[in-house]
RNA sequence: GGCGACGUAGCUCAGUAGGUAAGAGCGCUCGACUCAUAAUCGAGAGGUCGACAGUUCAAGUCUGUCCGUCGCUACCA
């Protein structure tokens, strides 16, 4: 992060869950999580965090599955995004608002968008013939028109591309269209459409990415060959009537603004929902006025040019908003070799991960398999492995040996530190260098590394005890024991501070011993105090006993 | 087809502006220890860095071609 002022505001936008159907791992390994990790850190590093997303609940997917189950959009929206806001609860993610694109301040901030744009030129109307279901009484989006491909005679060709040849194809090549929705065949008909003079802000645009400094290269690539390809021009409104009004009167009945001009405004909208929450109206500004303000958007890849072109054209194009100071957006995580999709039962969904993992166990195996420069393979066998062998034998195992020791053999009492030898003040030392680093790489949006440099403090901690053998001094000299106890405590009270993002619920479960993890610091044990009999923070999974079909 | 990326130890991945004899974790082998969730700690084995050609005093790192994998292709968001 190119900043210098460690207490600037923080903006974390995360990518808005689309509430078409359950979320998998690799939207949350993707962004959810990294972005709490990120916020959780920055709030500890003194910095005021405003963290918000919401759910996605426009667009023709969910029209279309609510008809398929002869129900209503509502009810497909409210079934996932309640699904949404218990895994959330059950992952401790940290929102300051988790909101949805449905609330009337969202259709508000979007109207004022879209007029201050049009107003300013950067809107405009256009007509365009598109295929007419006649019998389902709407326009068609391409992939819900079928026909046979012009290239390859292939019966079953989307109006966008033919799978079994690969090509991409206009909906009007097809021979024999068939709408998918009702099956009947579709007509073209004219319609108008307000468009976003994307091209406006070509040469902005290009400026702004050439100067952007430590973002991930295959972002920047990705925009900017976006870019020199050229932008066009895209249709910002939709023949749909589930979606947020136009703001512009004379284009016709049945138009909605298009899901992904609106989604984008989710960021601006739940800031300012979150603001009015408060009490405090304007409070939204610290965050989207304040040149001193960062603003790191948490997406998939699949999400890049949204948050690198289209949203910042979108800012710009209105103004005196802030544009996204970085854009980490992550790859995929593959199951088997592809990309994970809940939708073609590739890989696991949230909800049913949470079924057979402890939270921070799972917040650990993904955390530690994020893919921020590649795509990561994943499977549950590694999600254990990287549990048992990992989070359990390292880090779980650890603190309930020492606590184990002190309960044994200090009479459950907190050592004190007052006699403390120069290899345990190295070790401290050694340990107060390990958060600084883990705390630079956090802020650096390295998260897997941070992970693994936390992770080096409980392997730093475990040596130390083979070395000084406290289990033996205690027989021989008991106070020498205590000491090294002591010292192990507080370097576990240091390691702690570094995994609490990753690891909120059993970090937590220390608190009674060191008090709330709320600065980024080792900060000392209470001594004297007595100690319950330890039980350890983690439990370890046995694959066999998972109940789970792939 | 076009675009983007990836192909580095058995597995999952790092390798910053090309330069000390290629790294981490896990697994494996050997050893130490036995306080701890049979956990821990130390040592070691293991790679012609996808293939070929080129640029350079020097290439995993740059260029070209090829092979393989993945994603995107703007009306899924």
């Amino acid at each position: 992060m190119n900043n210098n002022d460690e207490s600037a505001p923080v903006l974390v936008a995360v990518a808005w869950p689309y509430a078409s159907g359950s979320r998998h791992l690799g939207h949350l390994a993707g962004a959810y999580l990294p972005a709490d990790v990120f916020a959780r850190f920055q709030r500890l590093a003194g910095c005021d965090v405003l963290m918000v997303s919401g759910s996605d609940v426009h667009g023709t997917p969910i029209t279309v599955r609510a008809d398929s189950e002869g129900t209503t959009p509502d009810e497909i929206v409210d079934r996932y995004h309640k699904e949404f806001l218990d895994n959330w609860q059950k992952l401790a993610i940290s929102w300051d608002l988790y909101t949805s694109t449905g609330t009337n301040n969202h259709a508000e901030v979007t109207h004022d968008i879209f007029m201050k744009l049009y107003e300013k030129g950067h809107i405009d109307k256009r007509s365009s013939e598109q295929f007419f279901d006649a019998e389902a009484g709407r326009f068609l989006p391409d992939r819900y028109i079928e026909g046979v491909c012009p290239h390859c005679e292939y019966s079953e060709a989307r109006g966008d591309q033919c799978e079994n040849c690969g090509r991409t194809l206009d909906p009007e090549e097809l021979i024999k269209p068939i709408s998918k929705i009702s099956g009947s065949e579709p007509t073209l008909k004219e319609t108008e459409h307000f468009y976003l003079r994307l091209s406006d802000f070509q040469v902005a645009l290009s400026d702004w990415l050439s100067s952007r400094k430590g973002w991930r290269n295959h972002v920047l690539n990705f925009s900017k060959g976006w870019i020199e390809e050229g932008l066009h021009d895209r249709a910002i409104t939709r023949d749909l009537d589930w979606g947020v009004s136009v703001p512009v009167a004379g284009i016709g009945e049945g138009k909605k603004i298009y899901v992904w001009f609106e989604a984008v405004i989710g960021y601006l909208s739940a800031a300012k929902e979150w603001a009015k929450n408060k009490g405090v109206e304007d409070a939204w500004e610290k965050w989207w006025c304040n040149p001193n303000s960062r603003s790191v958007y948490f997406i998939g890849k699949d999400n890049i040019p949204f948050h690198t072109i289209i949203w910042p054209a979108m800012l710009i194009g209105y103004g005196d908003l802030n544009l996204p100071t970085d854009v980490p957006a992550n790859q995929y995580v593959t199951f088997k070799g592809g990309k994970a999709s809940a939708s073609r039962g590739i890989g696991l969904t949230i909800s049913e991960s949470l079924e057979v993992f402890e939270a921070d166990s799972l917040r650990y195996a993904l955390a530690a398999s994020f893919p921020e420069q590649s795509d990561t393979e994943l499977t549950v066998e590694e999600i254990c492995r990287r549990i048992n062998e990992e989070l359990v034998a390292t880090w779980g195992n650890l603190v309930n040996r020492v606590l184990s020791m002190i309960y044994n053999s200090c009479e459950a009492t907190i050592p004190s530190g007052e006699l403390r030898t120069e290899e345990d003040l190295k070790l401290l030392s050694t340990i107060d260098q390990i958060i600084e680093r883990a705390g630079q790489e956090i802020d650096n949006v390295e998260l897997r590394s941070a992970l693994q440099t936390g992770m080096s403090g409980a392997a730093e901690i475990n040596a130390y005890l083979n070395s000084l053998e406290p289990w033996k001094l205690s027989k021989t000299d008991p106070e020498r024991a205590a000491t090294v106890l002591g010292t192990a405590l507080s370097a576990i009270g240091g390691v702690r501070v570094c995994l609490s993002p990753y690891l909120p619920f059993s970090t937590q479960l220390l608190d009674e011993i060191f008090g709330p993890v709320d600065i980024w610091q080792r900060k000392e044990p209470q001594t004297g105090k007595k100690i319950e009999k330890p039980k350890p923070l983690f439990k370890k999974v046995d694959i066999d006993l998972l109940d789970l079909d792939d």
